[in-house]
DNA sequence: ACAATTGTACGATTCTATCCGTACTATCAA
DNA sequence: TTGATAGTACGGATAGAATCGTACAATTGT
């Protein structure tokens, strides 16, 4: 069973949310993410299922996606409304960039 | 003697930019040197001499600060152009944010 | 009921971060 | 030249992150 434990809006803890992003596969999800939502294995990032697992756990805690399971599926959006009441622009500013050399 | 190794703005990248942030006391530092201009001494954070030269270091080699050094101390500033060039808007996201709790 | 699909849980391993103390270098002031 | 000041370098301790494989659980289709 999926702990599925959720910060509340007002729990969100900028350092922990970059933290979160500052890992370049994590990243790449949430960016996805961003785009609609997805389930788990429709991003393809070269590293294992349960590594994948860890990270979409520390996206969850950190507040950044939120996971809704439906039949063997779980459905994962950017907690955005949130994000943006809390951290202002930050989304945004993340998503608009251009993330440097490496990072294709 | 200081490695004083600075990337270049095109070098930049966000990944590691948001990793040297997502620590509570480098983002304190990066907030206090956003008021200006410091030396390391300046910053008050319980942590050693020697723990911060490595916070420093972290946010040196990201690009978020430059260090120049004078003297006997290191001036370090924030790398605001640079930043503002590359991840646009990202910096005020960021300082702007109410960090969130047990950030204080 | 059975098999396939989707994802989690757990333990192990490896790598990285954080942190400290001590020793050192460089600069400045007396 | 001697001493104080500002910071780095290095080695080591501890803790945390990333990764994998295997085993498991839940759901769905046959």
């Amino acid at each position: 069973m999926m702990n599925d434990h959720h910060p509340t809006r007002e729990d969100l803890r900028l350092p922990d949310i970059l933290l979160a992003l500052g890992n370049p596969i994590r990243l790449a999800a949430v960016k996805q993410i961003a785009l609609g939502e997805c389930i788990c294995s429709d991003f393809v990032s070269g590293v294992s299922k349960s590594t994948m697992t860890h990270h979409w756990r520390v996206l969850r805690e950190a507040g950044v996606i939120r996971q809704r399971p439906e039949g063997r599926v779980i459905y994962m959006s950017l907690r955005q409304d949130d994000l943006e009441a809390r951290f202002p622009g930050l989304l945004s500013a993340i998503f608009c960039a251009d993330n440097g050399p490496g990072t294709a």
